[in-house]
DNA sequence: TTTGGTCTTGACCATTTGGTCAGGTGGCCC
DNA sequence: GGGCCACCTGACCAAATGGTCAAGACCAAA
């Protein structure tokens, strides 16, 4: 519960065989959908193991804890959770930085929503397991990222606005379209009459960017 | 012995008592704590019973099921969730309407956290219990509040942005704070050194408000 | 004070579930 | 082909947990 410990194997472990590497990601996979949709006590081995195609004490031949598989498919979407920030340029321009940082989460909202579920359900309880991270990794990211938009703002090329709230908002309202799918759908009218209703991130796109860029009120 | 069932009472049931009145009220407020904490599968009667202050007997003489606890508990908050939106009114100044919107949502991050959580984590898992109510009630209030942002827009008070996606953003948002509260801490450094940190949620206010009326791009 | 229903609980039960184990199967290297 | 070790599983176990029950405590009305 203490090092990095990138998944279960310590430094000193045996090199994976071929089995191993793919019988890992399956069941990865397999976690990474019940755990979003169930979170961690909702979820059963069991489940894991019938939707990964192996028996219960198979899935434990290669994790020996229901807690080591949670880790484990935690671990494996941090960094793509973190990527999209990282590319925040301080040479670029501000509009169209924060423009392609409001698209590039938004992708990974229609592209990773379980994974986006997964991380909600973490923190919505806590982060018990990656709390360390978030005091790490991802408040040094976001200090630094933060360091560049007050550039900008000085430089008087974005209004005034606490870059790390703006952050906050950009996560929020991006991620909002994966974690909270249901309700939106619910509310748009998902899929009534002929019409199967487009994805409701295309909608999202064009209203991110007309708030975020020049707000409501009418210039 | 079929019992009275003080709890799922019909409207041809009997009135509550006192104590039904109080314990009740008992059991729903310690289940909030647990379930928003623990989300329901990782809540136990248990631990409900032991925060009430009575035995899981008692409970259960009160309350059926453990689901039927839950849902009471999510019914409680439905209508106070709704309360700011039907607030909104289209004879109001648009700015000034949702500005005062946001507080209000704000406002109920700050002080019923533990609901806001409970909410999201239900949603998060894809609304087993309160599906109806976003598919019913809640569709049909955001319709009409879209109504009311739309007649602003035409009456070009507003920029162009979709009113429900803008409904969205604001739930986003300021929910964030509430759901995401252990990440806001983690980043924004939450009680280090001498000084204890503000209240994250004054720092949000302020940007909200910049970013919703006025956007990032300079006037 | 009596009386009848309300309220409360210790003890108990059945099921679920995380995890173990002994033994079988099969791939890989010699 | 043979031996070794990784791989795999049916059967099993103990703890946790949702829920029941019978019996006692309490309260309020007459």
């Amino acid at each position: 519960m203490t090092g990095p410990l990138p998944d279960g194997r310590k430094s000193g472990g045996k090199p994976r065989t071929r089995i191993q590497e793919i019988n890992r990601k399956i069941i990865l996979d397999a976690a990474l959908d019940v755990f979003s949709a169930y979170g961690f006590r909702g979820s059963t081995l069991d489940q894991i193991a019938e939707k990964a195609g192996m028996s219960k004490p198979n899935l434990l031949y290669y994790f020996r804890r229901k807690q080591d598989i949670y880790r484990a498919v935690l671990e494996a979407i941090l960094e793509t959770w973190l990527a999209p920030l990282e590319e925040l340029d301080a040479d670029g321009d501000p509009i169209a930085e924060i423009s392609k940082y409001i698209r590039l989460k938004l992708d990974l909202s229609r592209d990773m929503p379980e994974a986006s579920r997964l991380f909600a359900n973490e923190i919505l309880h806590g982060a018990p397991v990656i709390g360390e991270f978030l005091r790490g990794p991802l408040k040094d990211l976001v200090d630094r990222k933060a360091c560049v938009i007050r550039g900008w703002i000085e430089a008087g090329r974005l209004n005034h606005a606490d870059p790390v709230h703006l952050i906050f908002m950009i996560w929020a309202t991006t991620q909002h379209y994966a974690d909270f799918d249901v309700q939106v759908r619910a509310v748009l009218g998902d899929g009534e009459d002929p019409a199967p209703s487009a994805d409701p991130l295309d909608g999202a796109e064009a209203t991110l960017m007309t708030v975020f860029l020049d707000g409501l009120r009418p210039r």
